[in-house]
DNA sequence: CTCTTTGTGATACGACCGTACCATAGTGGT
DNA sequence: ACCACTATGGTACGGTCGTATCACAAAGAG
């Protein structure tokens, strides 16, 4: 069996079963031997390919993110070649939705990592920071753009509304997470602030 | 020593010894035993009051809640007889921020029980849904008082900037908890949305 | 003055958790 | 063909955690 292996592989393949199994028991409760069983490989592999729980932990976090990544940009691949700031702002904030199993569990973790990394310095000093920042400057920078081609609210500032879209999206995805809120009714509260800022026009893309 | 004592006011004690610790070191860190260190008494004693862990947490939230009610109330009485509607909503949501050591742990605990509640049913149980519905009734009966009486924008949805004003105080506090931002642009961001809501009239001397 | 109840201490138990250690089979290098 | 190294299994260790048990002192009830 010791063939040469993909070590980077075999940690993504124990990254995944770390979010699989801390989607479903919540990361508090999951231990190492949970993520081994769920991997489908044996404690001492856990412990050869992450030394120490704290690194699968970061590991994880870092999986988490970059799948993350991966899944806005599909969406947006999706949502065609350049289509308005609207409809990208939509995509982006309805990505971040928890609205099926892959979502939900990334709210989840995402939302515990962050609480765990106020009383954990060494989780504090993992990426909370930059892809926040990432979001709220590209999100700024899309209403700028609309308002400078008068398809935005030009008195709204741009910034600001970016801060707020986010925060509010991130509050709503908590909600419908513990069951206080549907997923159509964050929707339509976010849609009702983009049809605020951004002038009446259809959503619809620049098909023709 | 055992004369007659006051089983409230002991479970009270215990209970804000544990919001004191898990604050400190974060709700998943909390064992019995530091419950115990923390209050100044033995381990068989937090047995004695609280027969479980389980039943710890539920009171330690319970507490919470009832502290965090008790805060607010407290602001809104400083704020005077009869403040406006939009200096009432500003009470509410700044009390809400995170800027002191008693909200900042209040936030950072119901935080956690928020998202333990996801995973743990028994949890779930428990007064996560009433208290925000409350809120969100208030803020919406307020707003509309004040578009009634031609303070406020007439053409808003006053449920769903309610609605919007929470979420984005919730999640500007955790930012504000993970020093993402500074209270101080978290008050700017719910102070523009505020006045875009509300008739230019003065603010009303409240903020602290 | 006894008896029962209440409050409190000390400590033990069993489970689990992260980590460390020992062994070994396969593989590539020379 | 040997050797060294990689990948993996099994398992043991020390600690901690929630809970249970035993013991007992003080106080109120009769």
């Amino acid at each position: 069996m010791p063939k040469r292996v993909d070590h980077d592989e075999r940690r993504t393949q124990i990254a995944e079963a770390l979010i699989q199994v801390a989607g479903r028991q919540g990361l508090h409760a999951v231990g190492m031997r949970d993520v081994a069983a769920e991997a489908g490989v044996s404690l001492r592999l856990v412990q050869y390919y992450f030394q120490t729980k704290e690194k699968l932990l970061f590991h994880g976090l870092q999986h988490l993110t970059d799948r993350f990544t991966a899944r806005v940009g599909a969406r947006l691949a999706a949502a065609g070649p350049d289509p308005g700031p609207r409809a990208t702002i939509e995509v982006l904030l309805l990505a971040s939705l928890p609205t099926d199993e892959e979502s939900r569990t990334f709210h989840l973790l995402y939302s515990s990592y962050s609480i765990l990394s106020v009383t954990d310095e060494a989780l504090a000093a993992q990426p909370f920071i930059d892809r926040p920042d990432a979001a709220e400057n590209a999100l700024t920078e899309l209403i700028r753009q609309a308002q400078e081609t008068g398809r935005a609210d030009a008195g709204a500032d741009a910034r600001t509304e970016a801060i707020s879209l986010l925060a509010m999206t991130a509050t709503m995805g908590t909600s419908i997470l513990v069951g206080q809120r549907t997923p159509e009714s964050a929707i339509a509260a976010l849609q009702y602030h983009l049809d605020r800022i951004f002038n009446s026009r259809q959503t619809a893309p620049t098909a023709r």
